[in-house]
DNA sequence: GGCCAGGACACCA
DNA sequence: TGGTGTCATGGC
């Protein structure tokens, strides 16, 4: 398939996308550094519980590196209940708070000062952020252009036709790199249309907004999608 | 009562 | 290198 035609497609897909849902002006935060909490504790669950996660932190005055670090471990986990796996979370989330003190100073702006591809591998060194973590923080928190690859994007881009030859994160991430203009923003909004998209189509039980999964793939490429796999 | 949600890591073959 | 088990709550 011709590149020229991929970039036709996605420009498509965002464009309808955008019509039907609106602007999602993404991350739900009020700062960067909330951004990078979100971003693991929103970890394989729901945004719902993770909102009383942040709410906890918040009330406890706990969302900063410095108070994260001198948190007691117990302590941290007890605030993050509400999201799950909160012992394995509050260790990531300390992990980060001592990290970003060893290396950067607590200093959010060294750190995302870095080039998109370096910070990205800065990220990855830290325990608890795998590539889709590192790249919303890149994404969301630093407002570098990278493309954040979920298991909706997945989905989404399967059903299209349009999964990559090597089944990777990198593979579905070169897809809109390599047909996309880098653009912030742009990948900003278009992720997170893909989320919204992919919870109304990409679950067992698709709901109505599932007929603009079926409006999207008429016109991309003539067909329907495939059915959801388990 | 079962299923699922904006993953990552450790371990094993 | 790829597959599997583990981490765990809250809403529907």
């Amino acid at each position: 398939m011709a590149d020229q035609v991929v970039g036709e497609q996605l420009g498509d897909i965002y464009r309808r996308l955008l019509e039907y849902y609106g602007l999602q002006h993404w991350w739900p935060a009020r700062s960067p550094f909330e951004v990078i909490v979100g971003a693991i504790l929103t970890q394989s669950a729901a945004w719902s519980n993770v909102e009383k996660a942040i709410a906890n932190l918040r009330e406890a005055g706990a969302l900063s590196p410095e108070v994260l670090r001198d948190l007691p471990l117990t302590r941290l986990a007890a605030l993050i209940h509400p999201c799950g796996y909160y012992n394995a979370k509050a260790f990531k989330l300390k992990s980060l708070a001592i990290w970003l003190g060893n290396h950067y100073k607590d200093n959010l702006s060294r750190l995302f000062a870095l080039e998109a591809g370096k910070l990205r591998e800065e990220l990855l060194s830290v325990h608890g952020i795998g590539e889709e973590t590192a790249d919303s923080i890149t994404l969301y928190a630093a407002g570098k252009p990278v493309f954040v690859i979920d298991a909706y994007t997945r989905c989404i881009l399967g059903r299209l036709g349009l999964k990559p030859e090597r089944d990777s994160y990198a593979g579905y991430q070169a897809i809109f790199r390599e047909n996309l203009a880098a653009d912030a923003p742009f990948f900003n909004e278009y992720h997170a249309l893909l989320v919204y998209l992919g919870k109304d189509a990409c679950r067992t039980k698709p709901r109505c907004a599932g007929c603009c999964l079926n409006a999207i793939c008429r016109t991309a490429r003539g067909g329907t999608p495939e059915p959801d796999k388990p």
